[in-house]
DNA sequence: GCCAACGTTGGC
DNA sequence: GCCAACGTTGGC
């Protein structure tokens, strides 16, 4: 069963530009550093299933477009990275702590804002909009899935 | 830059 | 296991 999620990112680090323009529009997802967010991608993601890309910490932020997960769990290589931003000292390669998976983006969307999605009535139950939320990976349900991709076709 | 909310750490 | 202190997120 095809499942839909909500993925943040800082369109400083990664923009939804910078995805269409990766090879094959795919980039692997990587930097998760909290355990829900992670639990999602091990437990929840499958290939093919729905992802709304996010911009989150910028002076627009809204869903700016759609893609899909494009591979199973691996190891997020960025934890390995001494002296990076990403580097946990306390993974190991046999005991690796994060994971990624690859993201394929499928269109960049004109934005909806997070401001509009707040005066939806359908939408008031999503994860994303719950006072405190700061996940960077919310499941999405089929409804909501709906009415997003809806609006951002019209 | 502010600050509310949440997650993590570490002493006990 | 509790909980205070600290760090981070992210909208505004």
């Amino acid at each position: 069963m095809k499942q839909y999620w909500l993925m943040k990112s800082e369109p400083d680090e990664v923009s939804i530009d910078d995805l269409m323009a990766a090879p094959r529009h795919t980039m692997p997802w990587f930097g998760v550093r909290n355990y829900q967010a992670r639990n999602f991608m091990r437990d929840g993601m499958r290939p093919g299933d729905g992802v709304l890309f996010y911009h989150s910490s910028c002076p627009q932020p809204g869903v700016a477009g759609v893609a899909e997960v494009a591979s199973g769990a691996y190891p997020d290589h960025s934890q390995f990275e001494e002296g990076g931003k990403y580097f946990d000292a306390k993974a190991t390669q046999e005991q690796p702590r994060w994971i990624s998976v690859d993201v394929r983006g499928l269109k960049k969307t004109a934005l909806l804002p997070l401001s509009e999605m707040r005066q939806m009535p359908e939408l008031e139950d999503m994860l994303l909009l719950k006072k405190g939320s700061r996940l960077s990976i919310t499941p999405v349900t089929p409804a909501q899935w709906k009415v997003i991709t809806d609006r951002l076709k019209a």
